[in-house]
DNA sequence: CGAGTATAGTTGTATATGCAACTACTTGTC
DNA sequence: GACAAGTAGTTGCATATACAACTATACTCG
């Protein structure tokens, strides 16, 4: 009553166990899991969703706290146009507004608002706390030094 | 723009700038870009969604080649939810099929089908050639396995 | 300068996903 | 054995996002 390829699994010569393959799953699981399990945090907590922290985490990284569309859709690696929309909400809701940039009438600068940044400021606080319980309890402080070496090499470019 | 270990923040005294919530910004960054290529690349190479090949490999890494649907859920990091329309989706691709569980009537047993497994064998063929380009050139083999390391440890229970 | 190309952002549309409510079954307790 | 509580999966609904087409502006080269 089984009529599965019965190709078992295990064999090192099925490619499903490759080093490389495994490896690459564990990070994807692993992001999957700590995203959201702060995703859900921010959200109690701060009411506040992760993309709309990551954007605002961006912009306060930048100089002036300030940043062109495309610059943020490229940061929180979204589409432009779900960066759009994005922005919208976040206008919307008072933690960002945009502004014409002067030098280029295409592009608009997204700058963080006084709003923004006092929300901004809150979860940071959750952030940190869900940091200590999440990270500082499984890595030490040379692990993360470690993996932050590694994941940079892994998105650098080629 | 990228997180860099170089890269100036506002001020010594934000938040933004702690050791680790740099490393939780590259950690979702990274995964985001690679998730985002790799998807790309299935998708065009095989016409096969990222979601579908993350269930086909639990599948096939399975015993039996079957999992329950709770168990996908969590194997991939969906809600039950999301996960009953994505096997439907599979399902009626001809990838999975849904079996009922002789010990459980509550359960059902998902199992990939013959048809399945041929098309995981192509899209391993593609994930792996993309491996060698994006993972091998970045990560040597003992970088590799520190990271697989790391991410275990950060994706352990407690 | 003007035509052609490239770039920035938005919008229409389709879809995938999460959450909460729901049904059906099972398990534990008296 | 029956009732309460827990668990597996599905469904209605809302929403976030991607992709592709589009508009408007900037750049380049004859």
């Amino acid at each position: 009553m089984r009529y599965t390829s019965g190709m078992t699994i295990q064999s090192s010569s099925c490619p499903s166990g490759d080093e490389k393959v495994q490896l690459f799953g564990l990070l994807l699981e692993t992001n999957a899991r700590l995203s959201r399990s702060l995703g859900l945090e921010l959200e109690s907590s701060c009411d506040l969703p992760l993309p709309w922290f990551d954007v605002l985490l961006q912009l306060r990284r930048s100089p002036d706290g300030l940043l062109k569309m495309n610059q943020i859709a490229d940061a929180i690696v979204h589409s432009t146009g779900g960066t759009t929309r994005l922005i919208d909400r976040l206008e919307e809701a008072g933690f960002v507004e945009r502004r014409n940039c002067p030098s280029d009438r295409r592009a608009i600068h997204v700058a963080i608002t006084d709003k923004g940044n006092a929300k901004l400021d809150e979860a940071l606080n959750v952030h940190l706390g869900y940091l200590d319980n999440n990270l500082a309890t499984r890595l030490s402080s040379d692990e993360r030094r470690t993996l932050a070496e590694l994941l940079a090499k892994l998105n650098s470019p080629l």
